[in-house]
DNA sequence: ACTTTTTCTTACCCGTGGGTAACATATCGG
DNA sequence: CCGATATGTTACCCACGGGTAAGAAAAAGT
């Protein structure tokens, strides 16, 4: 007989019925944000009670005062671990160089993935309401600096030339709109792979802004290229996104 | 000489302190949601008690019960006047003719709309696991309505040609995406009207998808594009029907 | 071994807010 | 004017769940 423990089903807990726990604690503590967001995802920041991530940690409510000040803390602190996927991401193609609209497309391709994973779906599902006022004025300039990002791509793809003038502060609410929506129909049991959505948003929100999106045109390279050059030269190999589709 | 009680500053209460309160049964009610639904946008639902919400109204928590039958019926109303307009809008659009194409313009440009509206933003705004199993069906099955109306009008636009051939599901999620997010961040004060916003994002949202995008292409202009042009008085450069480029 | 510190449990507190019972007061048909 | 019916009010109940106190049980230090 399964006199042993059984295992929980999926990404098991470091705290086994009554087994060694001598874990690190960032870990432990790492592994309450997996199991609190899997199950404020499921059913809704209300909904769960810390008896319920407790329960499925192995462990009771009060424990998780070791590791938290209290409910809306986890809240934040998987909502941080979102923002902090985005920002890397943000962070490394501002290291690549590219025009705006190359950057654009890298961009939406990677936060259509991020949309997919559970920190990255909490940064759109979860209510900023629920936070103390301190850590939503931090996650407010984190949203911040997210739609910047957007805004300053686009306005860079405009003045490279790599995107047709238009609004880029509606243009970016129309596809980070688009993008954070994946997070909400999202499935991990549906019919589409992550890297499906990814490539086929990356495709389907910028082909209209792009200069040269279509087989017509001249398919000269991006017109005049960036002649208001303000300092990073990044000529190189631009290439924009054109390949596989 | 205004005696009379103060009217409470926006919409107000068919419960004057201590009038004439005798106005139909649905008018109540309906006022009831009105309230509701504008607490529930504001703080979320959970934050919100009924307490609050009857303070509003001039009257007290028990008297909500003589027209619902508890909170979560409330939400639910809330929700059901959004899908309503939703649906009346589809309604309109299928009696109409036009392509594809413009069948689709025609509901991105009323949904944005919508979204700018309280009702409207509930529709995406709430959360159905707050409702009974019974109602978060029938919404599930409103939002189904929806979703499939979009991918019809695609999948038609493709058939009869005036949509590049494209995965229906996909883009329709794309668009919808787009569309809803306006209900989680337009404000009404702030500096984008709710028709400028319909204006752009029906160009935005489907410039990428037409057969006859730019200025190439076909000549079938299915409907004169809309010259309702309400007020262009924002940032100088937004050239939203031309096709220009 | 022994203390000390960290981690976790049992047992409890208590504010909150949805919901109800019982009663009061309009409103209306006649 | 009078009961019947809608409509509101006051006063209360109580389940729920976040949070805490006090102490057991490991881990770690000595």
């Amino acid at each position: 007989m399964d006199s042993a423990p059984p295992a929980p089903p999926s990404s098991p807990s470091p705290w086994l019925p009554f087994e060694s726990r001598r874990r690190a604690r960032d870990e432990k503590r790492e592994a309450v944000l997996r199991a609190a967001v899997q199950l404020f995802l499921e059913q809704g920041y209300h909904r769960v009670t810390l008896n319920e991530v407790a329960e499925r940690l192995n462990i009771t409510k009060p424990a998780l005062y070791n590791y938290f000040r209290g409910k809306d803390e986890i809240l934040f602190e998987c909502w941080s671990m979102g923002a902090e996927l985005v920002d890397s991401v943000i962070t490394e193609i501002n290291a690549g160089g590219g025009s705006g609209l190359a950057k654009l497309r890298k961009l939406v391709h990677a936060y259509a993935g991020l949309m997919a994973t559970d920190f990255g779906a909490s940064l759109v599902r979860f209510d900023l309401r629920d936070l103390t006022e301190r850590n939503a004025g931090v996650a407010r300039a984190a949203k911040k600096r997210i739609d910047t990002t957007f805004r300053k791509y686009i306005s860079g793809g405009i003045d490279d030339g790599s995107i047709r003038p238009c609004d880029p502060k509606l243009a970016a609410f129309a596809i980070a709109g688009a993008l954070n929506w994946i997070g909400h129909w999202y499935r991990r049991d549906g019919g589409l792979s992550p890297s499906e959505i990814a490539d086929e948003f990356t495709v389907r929100l910028t082909e209209g802004l792009a200069t040269e999106g279509r087989q017509q045109m001249t398919k000269k390279t991006p017109r005049a290229p960036q002649r208001r050059n303000s300092g990073r030269a990044t000529t190189g190999k631009k290439r924009t996104g054109g390949g596989t589709r």
